[in-house]
DNA sequence: TTGCTCCTCACGTCACGTGAGGTGGC
DNA sequence: TTGCTCCTCACGTCACGTGAGGTGGC
């Protein structure tokens, strides 16, 4: 098949629109030499081969995670060595980072309704939310409860999804204060 | 109080720890126009007014809404410009930079999963969530129903919810698209 | 011959952080 | 006199994007 060394590999534009990558992406990793291409028979244009594309693969998966540059050549070079390492430290990172954003809708939200701007955003609120749960038929001694058991069973996504609901720090820890307080006692299996 | 020339107004890194930011970001601030200081009585030191504290008050408050420096300045120039236009615009785009990073997260718990690791980490899933709320005594149908509500009453804080679920984007689709079909019939008021 | 792709610099991005090397005030 | 704070460059960050200016292959 590819036995002409010339016509060996693909050039970098192809390959770049083949991944939905840019031209420039691909210089990029060459320069710093995560992705080195051959210099085709006369060294002035690059050629990638079925190795180099089957590399690219890899470091397009693990981009799309968010893994930087970096960590992905420590990955690439030695995989058994940092893998899981790198990935939940990966997995955090976001965590604080979505945190971060949420904070920062948090603010916004504030700030637009003391600037006197209303428009109804598709942001979350904790009053939208409950009032969604109740036109379910959900009591307020159900969502007591429901918070008990969410905070004993997962401690860390509850705090997540209170984040979501946009409520400010303080009313998050006191939230889950009282529900892990109310959590102690377990009940049913699972 | 403050009529001596050469005491009047705060340095910069007293400045700088009053406000919790770090000296070198007021030096930015400078240099970029942003927060300008008098340079005292021999133009040697830096000295912040009552009028650039105030400033800086502000600037600090966008900032915590991750409103970009250039975005600042033109607000605080004329607030009446652009201010309503910039905050809705970041809104926007935090909501795209949340989607963004919960869709990495679903990627690296994927890629986990594939590569064997397995840690339990603090990121929600769907069936952990209809387990949770199956123990609050929810049943199959009320959840259709409440997904229906939801969607209705405002579909991008629902989109917003399935990705905090971690559920892939079309996965996200089919169940808008059933949701709107059943909540077609409005019941109940408000 | 006309486009298309390829090439190599070199500079810009955003909001600072981090030294190096030196001066002023209590 | 000793620290503490202040100063001004100048370079680094992360992953490319964007020209400028020029060449090779169908």
């Amino acid at each position: 098949m590819d036995v002409d060394a010339t016509t060996c590999g693909e050039t970098v534009g192809r390959l770049a629109r083949r991944f939905g990558l840019s031209r420039s992406a691909l210089l990029y990793y060459h320069r710093i030499g995560l992705l080195v291409p051959s210099m085709g028979g006369d060294g002035r244009y690059r050629r990638y081969t079925q190795g180099a594309v089957d590399r690219l693969e890899q470091i397009v998966r693990y981009r799309a995670a968010g893994v930087p540059l970096a960590d992905i050549r420590r990955i690439l070079d030695r995989p058994a060595d940092g893998l899981a390492a790198v990935l939940e430290n990966r997995l955090e990172q976001l965590n604080v980072a979505i945190a971060g954003l949420r904070e920062q809708q948090r603010v916004l939200v504030e700030l637009l309704r003391s600037e006197g701007v209303h428009r109804s955003v598709g942001v979350m609120s904790c009053e939208r939310w409950t009032g969604l749960l109740e036109a379910a038929g959900f009591t307020h001694d159900d969502m007591v409860r429901w918070h008990a058991d969410f905070e004993r069973s997962d401690p860390e996504a509850h705090r997540e999804f209170l984040e979501f609901l946009c409520i400010s720090k303080p009313e998050i820890e006191e939230i889950r204060a009282w529900a892990a307080k109310l959590g102690g006692g377990r009940r049913g299996a699972s």
